[in-house]
RNA sequence: CGGGGUAUAGCGCAGUCUGGCUAGCGCAUUUGGUUUGGGACCAAAGGGUCGCAGGUUCGAAUCCUGCUACCCCGACCA
């Protein structure tokens, strides 16, 4: 752990606190973090960091190196700034979007700010690296990463410019890769319980830009996170919505006849199946989605689901998908409103249908013609050489698969990341190293992330009353506050400033409130602040020889004798780390 | 990128609809004094190109046009 400044005086420290809560502030950690003077926006999503907040990124920061080390990291850093050319080698440059902040230096020549490192990372290994004899081998760095938001909000939680820890490792096989996959699950478990995250899930994810299979994203537990988990009530299945899928059981009947039907002026899946007298289940949807191409896409789905966009991605290999216009349904055959996968042209159009439409019986589609739909379609008879998969987007209280209970729905804060990523970058840069046969291969890889200021806001999301942050004593600013009522009082100053002196010289790191402010105003900069132990001299009880003692956010105090006071607030010290040990 | 909103002292806001003398209020700041266990009191003081650029007018924070920044919802996305 690196050397710490121990000690500072509230008189001294630089960061006001402010009393009313910014206009523009809805979370609790954005709210706290600015009124408690942590941080101060600069730009949209870009943060300046006061010292106080600075000490507990600090804090962190320390606590994954630890981790990272343990697991046989070495950290290296990386530049913010890298040529064009070797996100070309990769082919990102091209297919990562307006988040990807490109530039050109006075020369001319096309640069970007990195969003993440795994170009550089292999630039690096790749020439430092040649035989079997040197991997397994895993690199990480904290280090300052930009992405070009389109919307930077909550805070801390969606910024543009962030720090991150960055961790890539490279194996000579996908066994050898999983084992160390698994303890790299292991430290971030250990990294999130140390930090103080209360309630971190790690959760079945989708892999996206990153490539690779297998990953997990590591979940704050909060109402103002940004994605949406499934989890059983045991907590034993959890994923996120984008990849979450459920025990569904369709039913087939006997199929009846096709039946055209006059449906004027109903469009919707709701006006349609109350128009017939139908549940949406009785129906099926079509949703059009074209690709970067234009090409278009049919997804078809029974009526009372919802097309998970992420799966139906995945399943056609095509990142960014949109909804396709009227003109280009229109193109194919079909009419927007009242679109059947039958009677369209085929060779315009992929059709990708869900399950529970291939298993389901007697569903009103649409007739590509205007005001019309048909009854009884089955997918069997009525349709040929489709693709059938799973495309739906789990609905709380569908059946867990694992559990056969409802399924609950949870937000989350993503806090960190773990892939597979196996050849992907290793390949497309010519990484290569020889086996023990002499014969060139390709290194496997994984990569590992952690956003570090997330992290510190959610540890607030998860940890605060309603006077401010009530900070683990692991990434704490200071681990003592020192209140001083009436310093101006000759016996309270005297005790106040030979107890600071005292614990600087215990090691123990203290904020020292030495300003002589009105104890309720005094009390309150502290609770916003949030240190997580408060010593606070007063008259009265220095005439009796005794020091207050109180834990953030509890109720009761301690009166501690004077002479004890530094054996015990040692002792309270090492028993709040073993908390999270 | 679509929808909505905001921009006036360090922070939070009023004033704008209905143009008018010197642009206010609370908090914070400075000075002096009194206070000191959950956001004290008295007295005095400093602090503004009213987001930017044009226009209308005798006169613009206020009306008109354009622009910019920021926030919220959505789209997109590690």
């Amino acid at each position: 752990m690196q050397e710490f400044v121990f000690i500072m005086r509230m008189s001294q420290l630089v960061g006001r606190r402010i009393k009313e809560d910014p206009r523009d502030a809805v979370t609790p950690s954005h709210k706290f973090l600015i009124r408690g003077g942590y941080v101060r926006q600069v730009s949209a999503g870009i943060f300046s960091l006061l010292p106080i907040g600075k000490r507990i990124i600090t804090k962190i920061e320390a606590i994954i190196r630890e981790e990272m080390d343990r697991i046989d990291g070495q950290e290296v850093l990386m530049p913010v700034v890298l040529p064009a050319e070797l996100w070309e080698e990769s082919g990102r440059y091209a297919s990562v979007g307006p988040e990807l902040l490109r530039f050109k230096d006075r020369n001319g020549k096309d640069m970007i700010l990195a969003m993440t490192h795994e170009e550089a990372v292999v630039h690096l290994l790749r020439s430092e690296v040649s035989s079997y004899k040197q991997l397994p081998v895993m690199l990480y760095q904290i280090q300052t990463k930009y992405r070009d938001e389109a919307r930077a909000r909550g805070g801390l939680i969606r910024v543009r410019e962030f720090t991150m820890k960055d961790a890539y490792s490279f194996h000579t096989s996908q066994s050898c890769l999983e084992e160390y996959y698994q303890r790299a699950h292991e430290a971030y478990v250990r990294i999130f319980r140390r930090v103080g995250m209360v309630n971190t899930l790690s959760i079945e994810s989708n892999s996206g830009m990153m490539g690779g299979k297998v990953s997990h994203e590591f979940m704050a537990v909060s109402e103002h996170g940004e994605d949406t988990i499934f989890v059983s009530p045991d907590y034993s299945y959890r994923a996120n919505r984008e990849v979450a899928y459920a025990d569904w059981k369709f039913e087939k009947q006997s199929p009846l006849e096709l039946e055209k039907v006059h449906t004027p002026g109903r469009e919707s899946i709701e006006e349609v199946s109350e128009f017939l007298g139908l549940k949406p289940e009785n129906t099926g949807k079509a949703v059009f989605y074209k690709d970067q191409d234009n090409n278009l896409i049919f997804a078809m789905i029974r009526g009372d689901f919802e097309v998970n966009e992420s799966k139906l991605a995945n399943f056609v290999k095509c990142p960014g998908l949109e909804y396709a216009d009227d003109e280009l349904i229109r193109s194919v055959g079909a009419e927007p409103g009242f679109a059947s996968p039958m009677s369209i042209d085929r060779n315009k159009v992929r059709i990708v249908v869900d399950r529970s439409v291939a298993e389901s019986s007697n569903l009103v589609v649409g007739a590509n013609e205007k005001d019309y739909h048909y009854k009884n379609f089955n997918f069997d008879r009525d349709i040929k050489d489709v693709e059938v998969t799973d495309i739906a987007t789990v609905r709380e209280g569908d059946i867990c698969p694992l559990t056969g209970q409802p399924l609950k729905l949870e937000r989350g804060i993503e806090v960190g990341n773990i892939f597979q990523l196996g050849t992907k970058y290793s390949e497309a840069m010519n990484c290569r190293y020889l086996d023990e046969n002499g014969k060139s291969q390709i290194p496997v890889m994984g990569c590992y992330g952690i956003g570090v200021g997330r992290t510190m806001a959610s540890v607030i999301e998860q940890s605060h009353d309603e006077w401010g942050p009530i900070w683990p004593i692991t990434i704490a600013p200071y681990q003592v506050q020192l209140c001083a009522i009436n310093p101006k009082n000759a016996a309270v100053g005297d005790v106040s400033e030979q107890l600071y002196a005292a614990i600087k010289q215990a090691g123990v790191e203290v904020l020292y409130d030495d300003r002589g402010e009105k104890a309720g105003f005094m009390f309150n900069d502290a609770d916003l602040i949030g240190i997580p132990l408060r010593l606070v001299v007063s008259a009265k009880n220095v005439e009796n020889g005794q020091i207050e003692f109180k834990r953030r956010g509890a109720k009761d105090v301690e009166l501690w004798p004077l002479d004890q006071v530094i054996d015990k607030i040692k002792s309270v010290i090492a028993e709040e780390y073993k908390k999270f040990a």
